[in-house]
DNA sequence: CAGGCAGGGTTCCCTTACAGAACTCCATCT
DNA sequence: AGATGGAGTTCTGTAAGGGAACCCTGCCTG
């Protein structure tokens, strides 16, 4: 947990990091978005230390992003995606996308997605949700919503 | 930095937080992209620690992100966002869809895009590079690329 | 029915990194 | 000549990450 507490933040990029903003965390979720939800595959995956691991997965389920299943009479448990921590992994697509792009190097990307609708290997971008059409960092103003701590 | 060097990880989500994984990085970004350029500017609005700022800037100067230039004939300078870091600005405008939807509550966004395709208030959503249909988390299959180590 | 085992954590110690205030440097401005 | 403003550096205290060792609980096996 990073000292300064960005949740407190009015701004909803600050808010987010608060929730994922930790390091691992990101990592964390994308293993368990490809199928990894127990603490042993997931300490052996990333190689974190157990005490963190524990104090990520503990974030992440209090903040809805993770939800802690048993799946056994014994004490056992899986962590699953909820629907907000599904959401979440728009990010790391995003993620994925630029690091491929700006980071691979001449390997390439070391992982590729293939989009049900059309079957074919893809990579994501931003659209509007009003028009549809491309939307990217020079095609917006920027306006104070109503969240916008009116009074200071 | 995080001691664990997710730079040397053979994965494209652990390479992009290798750049602004880092507390306050993507918070700095958004200050810049919204016209913050000078030190004293960003270390105000966010209240960072100046040793953390300076820092922050200078590795996202070193990985491409920012531009530090000369305005004056002092030693003065402004930080820019350079190609590559403007295209990082998908990542914030997913984190703040997303922080807008589920951590906002009844007061609602601190901001709004307005875009300048339809001049309509609107937010970002993904959608496939080659067939243009949205593509979210459950869309895609993931598969190894040619970047994925082989041989071990 | 005692011992072992596997999953899922705790505990402890060490080191690094963040917070924050004070200090420095340098070129102009007055 | 001294003040000012921008852009950092330095210093000290505290908290967080790394990593290894340990613990607990409920089956499983001999």
């Amino acid at each position: 947990m990073q000292r300064t507490n960005f949740g407190e933040m009015v701004c909803s990029i600050a808010r987010t990091l608060d929730v994922i903003g930790e390091p691992w965390s990101p990592l964390i979720l994308r293993d368990v978005w490809v199928g990894m939800r127990r603490f042993d595959e997931l300490q052996a995956d990333l190689k974190i230390s157990r005490k963190v691991l524990t104090e990520r997965l503990g974030h992440l389920v209090d903040h809805g992003v993770l939800e802690r299943r048993p799946y056994d009479n014994r004490p056992r448990y899986e962590y699953h995606l909820t629907e907000k921590g599904a959401e979440l992994v728009d990010l790391l697509m995003v993620m994925k996308g630029w690091g491929d792009k700006w980071l691979a190097g001449a390997a390439g990307p070391p992982v590729l997605y293939r989009h049900h609708a059309c079957g074919e290997i893809a990579d994501v971008d931003l659209h509007c949700t009003h028009c549809d059409k491309p939307m990217h960092a020079a095609d917006v103003d920027i306006l104070p919503g109503p969240g916008a701590r009116a009074g200071y």
